[in-house]
Formats: structure tokens, C-alpha cells, sequence
DNA sequence: TGTCGTCAACTAACATGTTAGTATTCAGGT
DNA sequence: ACCTGAATACTAACATGTTAGTTGACGACA
């Protein structure tokens, strides 16, 4: 049991800590490790044919991310999800991508509403043509361009470290009819705001937009009671 | 040379790493290691007592968090700072805390309340006593507060470790005639928007304050050309 | 004297051995 | 049958040994 669900870190760059580090994170975002999955270092090891350094060092930073709950002297098991939590990151996210849309829609320049507006149309063809998976991707790098343009390198990756849980918390989401087709209304409000360079346009469709997935993710707790923390 | 400059980790809790990491990340702080000193594990091994294994880990997380540099194979070295990052962490704080701010405002208890009106009566006291260090430590801690009357745990120890380089950076401001007193006038508006229950108020005034700092910060890289990257 | 290539010394990265704390199991007693 | 506790098996945490990449110094050559 418990075959290779990890991708082979011959594929990724870096170094070998770096690249468990990201095999793994994949395997939890994926719920290919669902909630509660106990991690065992000896079996990691021998999947990947590494020694315990490097995976030690990925497990303690995906520890330090919350992606799992490790237990002094014990085990290491993937974090389960608790409502508190993602409301939390929902904040946060919401606090991060405000900022960023309204500082976008104050100092954008041609060249990146000419991005932003070709990612929007690409979104367009994608839910015409049913690829959801397709839409799903291309909706996060709508939000990194965002965060990207807003002229400072890391806010991309500490917003989507903030909302690590909101993306896994997703995967639990069923297609819902008419969905996505809504969600590019939303991003074209958004982009229709930056292009007139109107950030309070711009940061209530964004809070308007954002708002919708909390509102999905809501009632997971009861669809999936076993994903959660028991209080 | 290079005496004893870290904190005895005998006086800390929790595991190794952790104590390790609380150590060096004072002292990097505190500019006990200024920007530019190369860390060698062996010698941190030898003044602590301990094996490369948690030392490792605290470096991991230090880099991680921007707080030093490990050039692969070679070394790793303090952080420089680069007024980019400044201008970056400063805008990604504001971000948190004009949020935070806002919903505190609009959904504070009376307890916190009054917890936070007792914090900023201590800031008056301190700043009347010229002692500054005691302020500088009050004023961190009425942030403090804020983030965490937001009611999501998380959300300031997000918030401090986003402004790690700001915090370390104010070091090296010289205790400026006044500006305390100042600060203290700041806080208070955004006290009082808060007791209003005004949550625009209390961001543009929570915007104001954080500007003050920004702006302090700006000549630095003048001042201190040897701490900052240079491009 | 300046430049290039080789070599030695040093460091982070990785592998492996050891310790100590936790949980489970199972025997013995009630 | 159920509770209790000692012994055992298992795990993370820590220590130490090994590898490999980088840097800087030194010497041969132009």
C-alpha cells in the first residue's frame, strides 16, 4: 500500500531538500496526501532515495508553512483542515491582494494591463471550452500577476504562502455549474477598474470576488467532516 | 575575536532548533551581527554547545525568512538590507494592519479596549520618563495587540515575521527629539477611531503612523551605505 | 609584471549513527 | 471484563561522519 504517489525529484531543480521540499507540498496540496496522512520519514526516504537530512529539512518547512502537524518524539502527520484557520488566511489574503490591486490600478503600466487583459481572455476560451483545470491555473496566475505588479518581488509568494490552506481547502470543491463563468465576470470587473485606474472600483470587486470562495468553502465542514480538526 | 555575542540558549524553551533559531535571530536583530558577517556554523556549534543538526535547521529558517544569505556550498552571511525590501515589507505590513485596524474597529470588545487604552496610557508614562527602550517595546507591543484583537491567531506572527527587515532596520534610527511623543499622538487617533468604531478612520490614521516610519527610514541607505546591497 | 590554470583548504549539503521521548502492547492484578 | 503498569517497539531529535562544490592562494608561463 501506499504506492508512489510522490513525483520523482528527478524532475525538479535544486537541491534535494528543495526538491522534497516540493514533492511533498505537492502531494498535500493535491490531497494526494489527505488531512490526517501520517508522514513517515523512513518511508519518504526510500521513495525518493534520499537520506533523512534533506527530508527533514522539507518537513520542518512545511511544518513552518502548517501543512503539517508534527509531534515532538512522535510522528509528523499532514495538518487537517479547521475553519478558523482558513477564514484566517482568507483575511489575510483578502488584507494582501486590497493593497495590491488598488497600488496596480494607481502605477500600472500599458505593458501589464496588456498581460492582465490577455490572461482574461485566455480564462474566457478556457470555460468556453470547459477545461477547468485549465481556468483553475490560469485564474491563480490572474491573482500572481496582480501581487507581481505591484512592483515587489516576494508579496507573490508570501500571499500564496498565506493562502496555502485556502488552495488545498479548494480541491475539495465540486465543479459548480456556472462557477467559473461567474468568476471571469469578477476578474473582468477587477481588470475594468485597473484599465481606468480607479483602486477603490478596483479593490471592491476584488473584496466582492474574493468573498464568493470563502463563501464555498463554508459549508466543507460539514461535507467533510473527517478533513477536519474535532474541537 | 567574535566573543559571545549570542544569548545563551540554556535560557530558552523548547527544542534545540528552536532555541538556536531565537539566538542567532536576536542577535541578527539586534545587529549584534550586523548585515554582512558571515555566519560559520562551526564556531555558533562550538558557542552553543551543540551538533550541526539544529544549527541547521535555525539557518533554514533564518533564510527563509530573509533574515541571512546561504550561498550554496560557500557560506552564509547576515543579510544585507535593500531599500526595496524596506519599501516591500513596509507596504506588505500596512496591508496587514490596515485591515486588521479596520475590524477591530468595527468589532472590538470591551475588554480589548481597555487592554489597548492601559498599553497606550504605559506609552505616555515611558515617553515622559525618557525611557525609550520600554516605549520601543510598548509601542511593538500595541501592533501586537491589534493583530491579535483581530481574533485570528495567526495573523501577527504573520505580520511580524512579514516585517522582520523593518523591525531590524529601525535599529538603526537615532532616537529622534520628539518623535516618540509624536508616535504616541498617533497611535492615539487611531485609538479613538477605534473607540468610535470607525474603521476608515482608524485606517487613515493607522496609515499616517506607518507612513512616519517609512519616511524615517528612507535616508538610511545614505547613512549606512555599508549595510545596504549594493547594485 | 600580469594572467591563467592548478591545487589545497574550507564550507554547505548530504548520509548515517545514536539518543531520548512517546505510544502501544501485553502481562498481572483486581 | 477492566484497569494498571512495566517492557518494548517506534519515531523525531540530535550527533557525527562523508561528499562535493566553491573560493582563494600560489606558481608556471607569457
Amino acid at each position: 500500500m501506499n504506492a508512489v504517489t510522490l513525483t520523482d525529484i528527478e524532475d525538479l531543480s535544486g537541491s534535494l531538500a528543495q526538491r522534497v521540499y516540493q514533492s511533498l507540498r505537492e502531494a498535500i496540496l493535491s490531497m494526494a496526501y489527505p488531512p490526517g496522512t501520517i508522514l513517515r520519514k523512513g518511508a519518504i526516504c526510500e521513495q525518493l532515495g534520499v537520506s533523512r537530512s534533506p527530508v527533514s529539512e522539507a518537513i520542518a518547512r512545511l511544518s513552518a508553512e502548517g501543512l503539517v502537524d508534527v509531534i515532538p518524539q512522535s510522528a509528523t502527520r499532514v495538518s487537517c483542515f479547521s475553519m478558523d484557520e482558513i477564514r484566517e488566511a482568507s483575511f489575510l489574503r483578502e488584507a494582501l491582494e486590497l493593497a495590491a490591486v488598488a497600488r496596480v490600478a494607481e502605477q500600472r503600466s500599458d505593458e501589464q494591463l496588456t498581460q492582465l487583459t490577455r490572461n482574461l481572455r485566455l480564462q474566457e476560451l478556457l470555460v468556453e471550452d470547459r477545461d477547468f483545470a485549465g481556468f483553475y491555473k490560469t485564474d491563480e496566475e490572474f491573482h500572481a500577476l496582480l501581487m507581481e505588479f505591484t512592483g515587489f518581488p516576494g508579496a507573490s509568494s508570501v500571499a500564496s504562502t498565506v493562502s496555502l490552506q485556502l488552495k488545498r481547502a479548494r480541491m475539495l470543491l465540486l465543479p459548480e455549474e456556472g462557477r467559473p463563468a461567474e468568476a471571469v465576470k469578477e476578474h473582468k470587473a477587477v481588470l475594468d477598474a485597473i484599465r481606468l485606474s480607479d483602486p477603490v472600483a478596483a479593490q471592491s470587486a476584488m473584496k466582492l470576488h474574493l468573498g464568493r470562495l470563502i463563501t464555498q468553502l463554508e459549508p466543507l465542514e460539514g461535507q467533510h467532516p473527517t478533513f477536519f480538526r474535532t474541537r
